[in-house]
DNA sequence: TGAACTGTCATACTGTCCTATGACAGTAAA
DNA sequence: TTTACTGTCATAGGACAGTATGACAGTTCA
């Protein structure tokens, strides 16, 4: 899992790595029960303090992408969503939401938003298929 | 249109009003050239202080949603993306990606989010289709 | 037990965000 | 010009975000 923190970005450091964890997670980098970096190591190797690496992981917790236990390390969970199918859809809606209001800023109509969606579907597809295992 | 401002939510209210307008754009609500509401009144009736307000507008004309004349008004713009066709596409992959990690979190299978995504296109193009005018 | 690793917590510093006030400037119409 | 509306800017205070330090606690293995 290659990590990279962009300091001129002006996004934080510690939702950069939530994001690129969460990344690998969908594209099958890091698979259900691995093990993730630990901090200490994690943090040297991107410069950051341990506590910004520390942050990342309690963030992803609370969301429930990974498990962690003191002492041993995090990993990442098995994902069982806590949530209904309905409330489910309803949160996934309102972030596809967002994508069809850029669309429209970004004036890229129905059918070539269509066809991107399959392409970026594909694309996450193929990662996981050819991910490592 | 209708906003309203969850002041719970813990979402800066500058950035609901900067969502809700855009939403409002995408979906018809208001068309090119209209005039959006005028800050002070629209600052009074939810209760915001003026400048909250127009920060939220000095926010969408960087966006590039609305154009604002000193003395007369802010107004939706006619939205010609300054950009290439292939940095717009790039611009809406990341956003469409942002969706895809989600339903890959949320255990939502190509397929449905495919559905998904075809059922909100749909519901944005009615808005369109029935918006006044 | 001791050493070396894991994550955790309390605390504190710094900078930025969010919001608010008041004064200002452009536009339109009487 | 006057009045009443538009948006703008400078400034300030309070809250919070982001990051950092040091001490702490659980796990593993020798």
């Amino acid at each position: 899992m290659l990590m990279r923190i962009d300091f001129k970005s002006g996004k934080p450091a510690y939702l950069q790595l939530v994001d690129q964890i969460r990344y690998a997670a969908a594209s099958g980098a890091v698979r259900p029960g691995e093990p993730l970096p630990s901090i200490r190591p994690l943090a040297e190797e991107l410069r950051l303090n341990r506590n910004t690496v520390a942050k990342a992981y309690t963030e992803l917790e609370s969301q429930g992408v990974i498990e962690t236990i003191a002492g041993k390390g995090c990993f990442l969970k098995e994902n069982h969503s806590p949530f209904t199918k309905q409330v489910r859809h309803k949160l996934l809606a309102e972030e596809i939401d967002k994508a069809v209001v850029a669309s429209h800023q970004l004036q890229v109509d129905a059918e070539t938003f269509l066809a991107l969606v399959r392409e970026r579907l594909g694309f996450f597809e193929d990662k996981k298929t050819n991910a490592k295992g």
